[in-house]
DNA sequence: GACAAAATTTGGAACGTTCCAAATAATCAT
DNA sequence: ATGATTATTTGGAACGTTCCAAATTTTGTC
């Protein structure tokens, strides 16, 4: 067994019609009568035939395959937004080129030149650190559609999808002043990114609608990760005026912060309210329960899919650029109580 | 521009010479004169040419294209062990289908049978619960590699690569034995499964061999994740004889008995000893630092996709079947001093 | 300048599918 | 029965590449 591929010609003779018709059967026209199709199916079971879509694809050229490329799917954050886009991918009886470029442009460039050359008919990617609008230009020049997700790239005429990272921000900052804080402080990110930007840009605002001064030493930027909320928390305790709250860049970064703090003796949400951003799956059953933004990575992937496959069949592409409402989840560890099931609409 | 696709033939004619040609300077061949190379390849460059991998893979029938199928990329040891896949498989020129099942077989018969169709050269695959042998058989008989990878069917006839799960579990045993403790608790993971059947063999090994009879209370079978290991820790204290350690199914169940452990006021790695199994990322950054067994999931994706390269390349398809070492990384977890660097080799 | 040898180039014929236009078979109304 | 409809089936000709065998050009030798 297993010398030759089975092919639809091998399948024609032995079921005694012509290939077009197996081909018929195979796309589930209704044109072919009923008991041919019976025969057919029952020969390409016997046989063993499998489809070989790369020969299909050459002719029709529409591929049922689309690609994702993500920043870090070592991060939880975007290993979730992968399965909420594989979800609805699959689903929809695509398959997806998945790759990892470990925020490398020119790992991304290769990836997405090795998709496209694979006959992708769609793209997802949440783009590296430096990711320029033109460097899509050549999708969209040849009507493939492209959806950013997570971080937006100026000036880029694709489609977006973005978490309402201001708002977000700001309700954290909100929630943390109006249990009495004063002194509150936003850690971890990369200054030189607009998704930091943004969520910097909601605190400074609540900050300043609360009436609390803006202190620059307050905005510790480090690593978006676990090891740089512990070290953000080092350094904002080194300052005279310490705080006593902080609103984190995301749940890695508060979890750094949590461990920071209790290597210091502090209990996170009794001595130091703390605040993430992302609401990963963790943040749930961590201890103390994180109080956070939650915005639903995979929700997000099932959307961003959703537009992407939206786009694919309309053949129009069509900018559209989507801000996903973020909402407040609070926990024990902004120290607000012990309700977990209180929530907030925030967008 | 972007209305009809550059083909081969538009090459061919605007650089005056052969289709056949413009294909042997496509495939880097040497056969073809340094001067004809260059102008071909500058039109190439010129008319915005792609390469069209479908039709050269209907001709070749080789397709630089292998899947892999995790059954829950949301566990960061199987995104990890999928980045580690990207970095080989990408850096050969590959490019990788990439499918959750979150352990759903349908899913998993279903993602399997649309990569075959796709073409795949190989696929590297982490099974889902209940997987059975057969499950691979089409495959293998079209002569397609595949490796299975953290979890092993028996009776499979294709290639494996498992960590040293007996050994690991053993050490870390041995590990909280020689600090002292007698009362020592297996805690989590599902109990019908070939992995867990492993880790708990390697814990009543050591056990005996540390001459501490076993005890069936103290192993405490719960989801194998950050809740299941609040329940466990849960569980176990209930005992009138109460562990004082426990070796647990993985890092994310150890993670959740520290939770657990501090929801009860006692402080892990102090009043009680843990000890994971993984050494996820963040093992090492965590507060306290955790105690646990290195598989390096993202060298095994590598290694996974280096054997799969291999027998791709190689033809012929032998079934090879790899227990990884496995390595005991002693941190604060499990009391043993603050040297974080310490490390024993294990199998 | 003629011949052989080496280097380079080149037309088809595949690969496995889908599509089209046209052929054939079945059904219907008269 | 007969012609008109309608339902089903069917041969090529694509799609964009690679491969083969053969053709052509260049180079080398005497």
């Amino acid at each position: 067994m297993s010398k030759e591929r089975v092919t639809v010609i091998d399948i024609a003779h032995a079921a005694g019609v012509s290939k077009s018709t197996v081909s018929l059967v195979l796309q589930g026209s209704s044109l072919v009568n009923e008991a041919t199709r019976a025969k057919v199916n029952a020969v390409i079971r016997e046989l063993g035939y499998v489809y070989n879509r790369g020969a299909a694809n050459l002719r029709q050229a529409k591929s049922k395959i689309v690609g994702i490329v993500v920043n870090d799917l070592t991060n939880s954050f975007f290993a979730e937004l992968a399965v909420g886009v594989d979800m609805v991918v699959q689903s929809a009886g695509y398959v997806q080129f998945l790759s990892n470029t470990g925020e490398s442009i020119d790992r991304q460039r290769e990836v997405v030149a090795s998709m496209r050359e694979h006959g992708i008919s769609g793209l997802i990617v949440s783009p590296a650190r430096g990711t320029e609008a033109a460097d899509f230009k050549s999708l969209t020049n040849a009507g493939i559609p492209v959806v950013i997700v997570v971080r937006n790239i100026p000036g880029a005429k694709v489609s977006s999808l973005v978490s309402d990272n201001l708002a977000g921000a700001s309700a954290a900052v909100e929630h943390l002043a109006s249990l009495g804080h004063r002194r509150i402080a936003f850690m971890g990110g990369f200054a030189n990114t607009a998704v930091f930007a943004e969520r910097l840009g909601g605190y400074r605002d609540a900050l300043a609608k609360a009436g609390i001064a803006f202190d620059d030493d307050l905005a510790v930027a480090t690593a978006p990760s676990r090891a740089g909320g512990v070290e953000a928390v080092g350094r904002a305790m080194l300052l005279a005026d310490k705080p006593t709250a902080a609103v984190c860049f995301n749940d890695a970064v508060a979890f750094g912060v949590c461990d920071g703090l209790r290597a210091r003796r502090l209990e996170p949400g009794v001595d130091f309210a703390v605040v993430g951003f992302d609401d990963v799956i963790e943040a749930e059953s961590a201890v103390p329960a994180l109080t956070t933004i939650s915005v639903d990575p995979q929700g997000m992937g099932r959307r961003a899919a959703q537009l992407l496959l939206k786009q694919i069949n309309s053949g129009k592409v069509e900018a559209e650029a989507i801000v996903s409402a973020v909402r407040l989840v609070v926990r024990q560890s902004s120290g607000a109580g012990l309700d977990t099931t209180a929530r907030r609409a925030v967008s």
